[in-house]
DNA sequence: TAGCCGTGCCGAAAGGTTTCGTCAAAGAAG
DNA sequence: CTTCTTTGACGAAACCTTTCGGCACGGCTA
């Protein structure tokens, strides 16, 4: 006649199966010795009575909470934000949360916040921070409180071994390979000058591919609050030139589009006037016509590689280095080439399906 | 000379400050009276001991955890489904988190459990289920176990009031006068066939719509698994017959796409031969040529509420029928009409910028 | 002067779980 | 029949914070 039974205790459990609350944790926790028929017992009476653990209890005795955090890049209030991949941001949300969940933890998403020194309040075991600024105060602020993080991209700024970035050096020889394998002679790079590793080593990879091609660079600069604007006005520029570019390598997610937009102006055409190809791939790449070929950044592969990394820290491991991941470059008509027919490389179609 | 300190507790607050532990946490608490100076040296002692709470500790004694899971929908493991419009559950994921801190909380991101059961245990507060699934299991298990839930998007097969949606009648009609008011005389309907409220409300309106303007509905389903390529076939269908439509309204993400395909592929173009209106906004209804007029399902605004409901519903008030958030129509180029000159009424560009 | 009240602070218990040390019983070895 | 070992189980402390009741003290009223 209880007008609402409290949540049931490990002790309510005890009681029911005639043990001591001792025995019942070392059934659920699987540690200790504990007669075959003893287990059972306990573990009909846990689902007889409907007990599931506490975790802020157990938190709290073994010092762990099992909570890892992940803190957004900034700028996640707006849709429509053309700077913004979110399908590169979900991907890395949604495989941090299921690399953490097999992990036996959880993940907490947390936006940053505008004071640092509260990211050392969330309280969790560690943190991964996603696209660092150079320099970031977030690192700084919680390696004085001595929690555990790593982050998705480099920092600039950093040289201890806790992050996971991906290949931008093998990638965009990658890119510049292919594009002279389907006859571009004359390659420009679409670019932006922010401090963002991303954008540091591909600009250095290219500038070394130049030279080793003996050819000169020719690089167009953007602003990242408008790519897709900045990057038509540039390419436009390019293709003024008495020896224009024949072949575009355009980094920012956005810029293929703005690159599009202005060769499509001149009246010449892609593949067929000047190839062109993505730093970052995404539906954008994949949806416009033609279909542009891109890297893909590999945010799954990234995220998982980011969480076991934490997971080890948390450990008390030291650093072994970085975690490379690789890329993978997505071919498509963009850069249907004069001298090699296209060979499609999509990758196989995922199983799950959903609306919308 | 300690190799690592222990993490300080509000004992050594209390001892540091020469008070004891009870008045350290009314002052770290704001509650019961404390003198202003003692207050004030609580304080100092406490960034003088780098302490910070432990929530475990917290959400033991008080019973609350502090926390608010988030079941995000099946099917994001892949970057590249078209199904999947990554933009507005980003905007869902990055929203609901800000308002749970708003909140004082913490928000966990969860994937959806194999076994539903397993929900259970996540040991929160409460749970937002992002478009929940017909007659969805995840709710009866929340329920049986007295885990708050809320969802994003009505349950097809649920009458309490505990969910957040969208006005889909409201934005349905809203399209079709302007669809009208922009001169089309015959508005074909492209859907799907599944068992979302957001299909059904729209499919509703829009023959009741008809009804009331005395035209014959005029609907093609697609398969959700490829929306783009269906609708396309769809579309294609629809212009060849002897009375083709000059508007179409196509609703699942990826549709209005493959409707601009069949349309360009038979010789005719939007706006001029044909309008088209898309029913859920994103980067690919603004990046395409010309960019499509869409409904912006405003998920910043659905997060925001979703938080807000189930705070009040943990905190035991009696549901007070579903939040309903107005959508808010994105007029563009492709439903520039042959009547009225177009008014862009895009929203201000949002201040924080972001790279990529 | 006696009684009362408000202020500022404290002691101790409680909340659910894990773990350390202990212990009884039963079997094995001498 | 001892003594030792193994097995299976238990009691109680510890983890950190909040809260309830209470206490001492100074000032006020009657």
């Amino acid at each position: 006649m209880s007008t609402r039974r409290a949540r049931p205790t490990i002790r309510d459990v005890a009681t029911q199966a005639g043990v001591s609350m001792t025995t019942v944790s070392a059934v659920v926790n699987s540690k200790g010795r504990v007669d075959p028929a003893t287990r059972e017992r306990v573990l009909t009476a846990v689902s007889e009575v409907g007990w599931r653990p506490r975790r802020s209890a157990r938190a709290l005795r073994s010092g762990q909470t099992g909570v890892f955090a992940m803190c957004l890049p900034v700028g996640h209030v707006g849709v429509g934000d053309w700077l913004v991949n979110a399908e590169y941001d979900m991907a890395l949300v949604a495989a941090c949360a299921a690399a953490t969940v097999d992990s036996e933890r959880q993940l907490l998403v947390a936006p940053r916040p505008k004071d640092v020194t509260d990211l050392v309040r969330l309280d969790v075991d560690g943190v991964i921070i996603a696209d660092p600024r150079e320099g970031d105060q977030a690192l700084t602020v919680l390696n004085n409180a001595g929690v555990p993080a790593v982050t998705i991209d480099r920092d600039v700024q950093r040289t201890d071994g806790w992050w996971v970035e991906t290949d931008n050096e093998g990638s965009t020889m990658q890119v510049l390979d292919h594009l002279a394998e389907r006859g571009a002679r004359r390659i420009a790079l679409v670019t932006a000058d922010a401090p963002w590793a991303w954008f540091e080593d591909t600009s250095a990879a290219y500038e070394r591919w130049c030279a080793g091609h003996g050819v000169k660079p020719l690089v167009r600069l953007i602003d990242v609050e408008r790519p897709r604007a900045t990057a038509a006005a540039g390419v436009r520029g390019l293709l003024r030139l008495k020896n224009p570019p024949d072949a575009i390598f355009a980094i920012p997610y956005g810029t293929p589009l703005g690159a599009l937009d202005a060769i499509v102006e001149s009246g010449r055409s892609v593949p067929g006037d000047v190839l062109l190809a993505g730093g970052m791939d995404g539906q954008l790449m994949q949806g416009s016509s033609p279909p542009i070929t891109a890297v893909d950044l590999r945010p799954l592969e990234m995220a998982r590689a980011a969480v076991d990394l934490l997971a080890r820290r948390v450990n008390g491991e030291q650093a072994a280095g970085p975690v490379v991941v690789e890329t993978a470059l997505r071919i498509r008509a963009s850069t249907a080439g004069r001298e090699t027919p296209l060979t499609s490389r999509e990758p196989a179609t995922r199983p799950a399906g959903r609306r919308r």
